[in-house]
This record gives C-alpha cells, structure tokens and sequence, in this order.
DNA sequence: AGCACGCCGACT
DNA sequence: GTCGGCGTGCTC
C-alpha cells in the first residue's frame, strides 16, 4: 500500500505529491487527509505530512516508509480534497498554502530532535569539542535547537559525522503549539452515600478538607482550579485527601468555548412578512431540491434578512442538514452571535479571528466530531469541516473583506459556491447592495433572484440630506463641517442624542479634486482618479500608467483652490473640538484600535457613557444597532469614490447606504448628512432614495462600456522586491511572455504600485483584462517560472492575483 | 528549505 | 594529501 503524501516543506519545487510506503500497522487507520510523519529528503528529517490519495502501486525508484500518524485529527475528507485541487487550479496557489489555510493554525506537527552524549572524546574540531561540553553541562541530553542557539553558524554538519561516530545519538520527538486542553480534576473514590457520614467526622480536625468534599454532595468532578475560591489552603487539603484515598486526580480533557461562561436568552421565531416568507420557501425548496444553486437576496436595510437566515437554517436542520453562514469579520459581534445562539443553543460553532488558538482549534473540533449543526465565521470558515450541508449564507456579500490577500488568493463566493457544487447544496448571497457581478448574475438567470423591498415593521429611512461643499466654499465655509450638518449637531447636542461622524481614510491613495468645481483628475484612457504622487508632484493613473503635471490651477474653473485629498480623523476631531468645545467625542480609528478588544471597548463606552459624538472610519460603519444615535455624518463621501479602482462607485454608494442606516436605529427617527464635492454622481445621489436599482442600472452600462467585471475578467500580475530597476527589469520580462494570449485582451502596465515603497520594497504591477484568465494560467505560470529560474530576478517576488481587491 | 555531492583553494 | 568553502540540483 502506497500513500501520496504532501510534505510540509514550503520550498515550490516540493508543492508535489511524494509516494511514501504505508507500513501494515497503519493500513487500517490511514485515508485521505491523514495527517502523518514521514522522513524527507537527505537527512531524513521528520516532517509532517498530508495524505492526498492511497494507491497500491508506485512508479518512484525510491520508497520510504511513513513513520507514523500524527496526533492531530485528519485535516480534510474526500469532498474537501476536491476543493483543494480545484483552488490550486483557480487561484494557482501551493498544495501547502492552501491546506493550511483549511486546517486550524497552531496544530502543524514539528518533529524536535534531541540529542544525547553517547561517547564523548577529544576531537580536533573546536567546535565539536564545545558541543560535547554543552550537552554534558545539560546533562548529557539536549534539544538540536536549543544547542544551536549557542552557534553562529549551522551546527548541523559536526552533529551528523558525531552521530555516524556514535559519539551522539538522537531522538525525535513531536509537538504543536496547540492540543487538546486538560484541567487537572477531582472526583470521589468513596460511594456517594457514605460521603456525609465522612464529612461529619473530617469537619471537627479539618475544616477545609470538610469543604473540600463537600463539592461532591451535587457533583461528581470537580476542577482543581476552581477550589481555590473556596480556602487558600484548598491545595493541601486535596492532597491530604488523596493521601487518605478518599479522592482521586486526574486530567479532564475540556473543550475551549469562546460562548462557555456567557448566558444567553432563549427566543422564538417571528411571524414573517410576505416577502420574507416568499424567500424563506423559495430557498427551502432549493435545499431540499438536494441540487447545487445559488440565490442572491437583495434586501433593504431593515428588511429582516436576518430572520430569513433563522428560518432557513430551521428547516436545514429539520431535515436533518447543517448551515454554514458567513459574515464579514467586523459584523461577527457578540449580538449578532445571540441571535444565532439564543435561537438554535449550544449547537452553533463560531470561528473567526478573535478566538485564540485553541478556542479556535476546539471549535474546529466539534465541528468536525459533527457536534454543531451551524457555523458563524469570517472569510476561511468556509473551509469548516461541516458534514451533510444544506445552505451556505454569504451576508453582506459585497464586502471586499471575502476575498484573501494571502496565498490562496481566494474569492469566498467562489468557494462557497464551488464547495455546494460538490455537496448539492444550496448558496444564499445576501446584501442590501449587492456586488454588481452577483447582480449581473442574478440577472441574466445564473442565479436565483429574492427581493425584499419593505422594511420590517415599516420603520422609517432616515431622512438623508446630500449637502454640496463646493456651495459652502462659494458662500464662504471653508470649514469641513457644512452648515447644515453644524447645525443639525448643534440640535443633537441640545436634545441628548447621540452622533457619529463618518470618514473614509480607506483611500490611502491620495487625489487631486477642485473645491470650487468638484473637478477630479481623471486618467483619459481607463476613467479612472488618478493618484497624487507627491515625490515626482505629478499624477499618475494606476491602471495604465498614464502621467500627468500635478495642476496649480483647475483645468475646467481656473480656480487656484484644486488640491489634493485627504483628510483625516484627527483633523476631525479637532475641529469638531473647536467648534463644540463641551461635547464629548471619542474617536476610532486604526491609531486609536491596538489591541482587539478596544473595538468593543470603544463602542461600549460610547453607548455607556452616551458620549455626544463618535467620529470614525470603517469600523463604525457595520452591523451595529445604537439605540440612541439620530444623526449620521458623512465628512466626505467623494474619499472613497475617487480611490482608483474600477469599484469605488459601487463601493462608496453601498458604504454610504449603510453609513445612513445607522441613524434612527430606536424608536426616534434618523437623520443622515453627506458631504460631498461630486453631489450629481449617481453613486451619491442615489443614497438618498436608497435607489439600489437605478445605482446598479447606470453602473452595468459603465462596466460595459470601459470592460470591467463582469464583462471581463481581471487578473493582476504584483512584483516586488528590494531593488527598484531588478523588479521593473523583471516585470518588463514578464510582460514579453504575455503575446498570443488567445482572446480578447488588455494589457495595463506595467505600473509602480500606489504607494511605490512600501516596507522598503518596491513594487510594480501589471493588470490584464481579459475574457477568461482561466485560460492564461498557463502562460502565467510559464511566465512566473521564467522569472523565479532567472538570474537576476529569483529574488523578484512575482505573484498572480485573480480578481484582485485593490487596483 | 535542507542536504549531499562536487569541484576548487589553503594549509598541515 | 584533506579540510572546508559554497555553487547546483534533488527531495518519494
């Protein structure tokens, strides 16, 4: 019996499968996606090892034989291992990458090397004598590892000729930052009923140890830990115990639960509306239709997206399946959790970024033991190793948060619907704006189209004012905050309520935009902002390349007031302090957000202490419900419209249709302010009357007509490196390889990357719109390979990016 | 990434 | 002669 083993080696000329030999006490235990340890290469080191297949025969000259399973659970199952070659293809990304990005991190098995002194003597080598001399000061063993750190240089060389010398002999040995967690625990080694009569007679001599058994009166184990609330000398009582045979120790193995210790309140379901009941059974019929099939439910702010989720999820597990919900990281907040819990119980799973490694590990844990029926996660929980799954949910599908910046370069929606390709099972993506690609989708029939247009008990939109700062400017403001939103402010600050001031410093790309006319720079050619580059003073589009003098005076008004953007929160709060000196404002941003508690920290200061005014970027924008906040400011709406990527329509109007929704949340009504120099775009304008259809019908035309997704398909090429010419040699290298690509193409770039230099790197890029960059992977990889073997470009870090984020 | 293998100069 | 420098190519 022959396995096909993937090594954890993350060299690229070892990304293959290795033919190892299973030795007949693992035939029964091994299948696909054992995890096992296997000698490698020409030490024989032990490292660890992913199976990928189990064949009879080996065509390989050379045969070693697995050692043994690791102690970790398997990785993956069949249906996943179908993933993983499909991903490898699509995002052209290592075996290895991508198994790690499915398997909990932390439980990677490393083999440790312990070394021990069999046959010191006096050698000619320095350095081998002072090896002796360490291990025999440790005590005749010690840890390769640990001997190394004494070397400068690798020690690895006099280990092996002591080792064939018999002078060392070594051992393996084999951990991982996380296992399974054990509390040292009690419990009786006496019958039950004779425990009162005991307790009576210990109560006179020893108080403590009284107490001690008294635990056991209602319980049957009791965790060592816990006794110290009880008495100091809790400790000694036990042993004490133990020493009169009346209990025992042991270790109790405990499931780390990021829910364990919170309470939470039991609730039933609400009666649906009509378009919510439409969705709910149009989706039920989907999952038990058993056939793979994508639903896109477009539903307004308020409309009760939610419920339907609850709903469908129910009738998942009625029959029996399991639900898989994802959410973008930031919206995954303790109250969106209760209402998953407090619906379905303990039978919910939470994975994302927040738990620690065992947490997280736990939680994969009894998922994969098939102790939960729904998981809650961010972007990789769609990897969990859910069995039997009947829906798949994408909430806020939009968000550019599904797709990874890390090898696998994964789009999630892509992966979800893959994943139900494979399991028969049901894709519900849901916003209340949706990507234009799933629109597009939804449609021309791909998939399934639900619409929930009113909003659950007809609360009211917040009344939403789009305010045009080149009118302050003229009627001489040249304050960042209007009028109207200083004196809506004012108002909120009277009356008590609470406001939060919004703005985006996403754009880390600057642009250059006239406050007279609202003129912004755009490139000729891709219609995109063009990007200030401050160094050279010019400004460059970051599609194509295309440069241009920095302007003095707008060329559309003459005005000399055209500069380039940027504001940013500090400069907020200081004028909101300035005008506003009694208010209370708290602020968050990435400065202000170390650790990861203080996002909550933040927010509930601000609800707690009814803080006047909360300015913030991104991160108040989501999922929150404040009961008293009735007013919304938008600083600067044209931040995000004028980053340079062919998605800033899409994403500032669906930013600031969540933006406003977060005023009149409760019971008094909302109200939203937004700034902008650019009031007539459509992406702004239509904010105001929530007008989803009309944003998407004016931004397919725009998508055709300059051929961005979905009508192409875009794949971008990033090299980097630390030598500025080597990386811009090498991206031109790699440009001549892209010729007879076999369809309609478009070739931009190559083009130095936003901010040139970053982390002392420079990077280049090029972007290639195409019909299918399926088709270009190999000529991609041809290319990328071509660029690793040169000898001036090996250390050019090229990397292929489908579908990337930011442009 | 390691490690062996191999081909060169320095030094007992 | 042979020890050890690092350039090249393979790892079941």
């Amino acid at each position: 019996m022959v396995a096909e083993i993937i090594v954890d080696n993350h060299a690229k000329q070892v990304d293959k499968v290795f033919d190892y030999a299973v030795p007949e006490n693992l035939e029964d235990s091994i299948t696909v996606g054992s995890r096992v340890i296997v000698p490698f290469s020409g030490g024989n080191n032990r490292v660890e090892g992913f199976c990928m297949r189990i064949k009879d025969k080996t065509d390989a000259k050379r045969l070693k034989s697995i050692i043994k399973m690791s102690d970790m659970p398997r990785a993956f199952d069949e249906e996943m291992l179908l993933l993983i070659e499909w991903m490898r293809n699509k995002y052209l990304a290592s075996y290895l990458d991508i198994i790690h990005t499915i398997v909990p991190s932390g439980t990677n098995v490393r083999g440790n090397v312990t070394l021990s002194l069999k046959n010191p003597h006096k050698s000619t080598s320095d350095t081998i004598n002072q090896i002796q001399k360490l291990i025999h000061q440790n005590g005749g063993k010690m840890e390769q590892n640990a001997l190394q750190s004494y070397f400068q240089k690798s020690i690895a060389p006099q280990i092996r000729t002591m080792i064939s010398q018999g002078v060392l002999e070594k051992e393996y040995s084999y951990h991982s930052a996380i296992s399974k967690k054990t509390h040292r625990a009690l419990r009786l080694k006496i019958d039950r009923d004779k425990l009162p009569d005991v307790i009576l007679k210990t109560q006179k001599r020893a108080g403590v140890q009284a107490k001690v058994l008294e635990q056991f009166l209602d319980k049957d184990e009791v965790i060592l830990s816990d006794l110290s609330k009880i008495s100091k000398s809790a400790q000694s009582a036990v042993n004490a115990l133990i020493k009169k045979g009346l209990i025992e120790a042991f270790d109790k193995e405990i499931n780390r639960n990021p829910l364990s210790g919170k309470s939470f309140t039991t609730s039933g379901k609400y009666t649906p509306t009509n378009e919510q009941s439409v969705a709910i059974r149009e989706i039920s019929n989907g999952i038990d239709s058993a056939k793979s099939g994508v639903y896109l439910l477009h539903g307004v702010t308020g409309s009760g997206k939610t419920e339907v989720f609850l709903q469908t999820i129910e009738h998942c597990i009625e029959n029996n399946k399991t639900a898989l919900v994802l959410v973008p990281e930031i919206s995954l907040t303790p109250q969106m959790v209760n209402r998953f819990v407090s619906r379905f119980g303990k039978r919910v799973a939470i994975l994302h970024s927040g738990l620690s490694l065992g947490e997280r590990f736990d939680q994969w844990q009894i998922i994969n033991e098939g102790n939960a029926d729904i998981v809650i996660g961010a972007r990789s929980a769609v990897f969990a190793p859910l069995k039997n799954i009947g829906v798949i949910i994408i909430d806020e599908e939009h968000s550019d948060t599904y797709k990874s910046e890390m090898s696998p370069r994964y789009e999630t929606r892509e992966v979800a619907i893959k994943r139900a390709e494979l399991l028969g099972a049901t894709v519900v993506l849901a916003s209340a704006t949706p990507s234009t690609e799933s629109m597009f989708r939804a449609k021309s029939g791909d998939y399934t189209l639900l619409t929930m247009n009113s909003r659950y008990n007809n609360n009211r939109m917040p009344d939403i004012k789009i305010v045009d700062m080149r009118e302050e400017l003229k009627t001489g403001n040249k304050s960042m905050l209007s009028r109207s939103l200083y004196n809506e402010l004012s108002k909120n600050l009277k009356n008590k309520e609470q406001t939060i001031l919004f703005l985006n410093r996403r754009g880390f790309s600057t642009f250059v935009s006239c406050r007279s006319c609202g003129y912004v720079a755009k490139c000729p050619n891709c219609s995109i902002t063009l990007t200030y580059h401050k160094f050279e003073d010019s400004l460059k589009c970051h599609y194509c390349g295309y440069t241009h003098k920095n302007y003095t005076v707008c060329p559309s008004c003459q005005s000399k007031y055209i500069r380039y953007f940027g504001v940013g929160t500090q400069r907020v709060e200081a004028e909101v302090k300035r005008l506003f000196p009694d208010a209370s404002v708290l602020r968050m941003d990435v400065d202000t957000m170390g650790k990861k508690e203080s996002h909550d920290k933040i927010l509930s200061k601000f609800v707690n202490d009814k803080t006047d005014i909360l300015i913030g970027t991104q991160m108040v924008a989501k999922g929150l419900d404040f009961e008293n906040v009735t007013l919304v400011g938008v600083i600067s709406a044209d931040t995000m419209l004028n980053i340079s990527d062919y998605r800033s329509s899409e994403r500032t109007f669906s930013m600031l249709c969540q933006v406003c929704g977060r005023a009149g949340r409760g019971k008094k009504p909302g109200r939203a302010i937004v700034q902008t120099y650019s009031p007539d775009n459509e992406a702004i304008s239509l904010v105001k009357t929530h007008d989803y259809n009309r944003f998407y019908d004016g931004e397919i035309v725009e998508r055709k007509l300059m051929w961005y997704p979905p009508y192409s398909q875009i794949v971008a090429i990033l090299f980097s490196g630390t030598s500025k010419n080597l990386v811009a040699n090498c991206t031109a290298y790699f440009r001549k390889f892209l010729v007879d690509l076999g369809q309609r193409t478009q070739i931009l770039g190559p083009v130095p990357d936003g901010l040139a230099k970053i982390n002392n790197k420079y990077r280049y890029r090029i972007i290639i719109k195409c019909e299918d960059y399926d088709k270009l992977n190999g000529i991609l990889l041809e290319a990328q390979k071509a660029c690793k073997t040169h000898d001036n470009y090996k250390n050019v870090v090229v990397v292929i990016d489908k579908n990337p984020n930011m442009l």
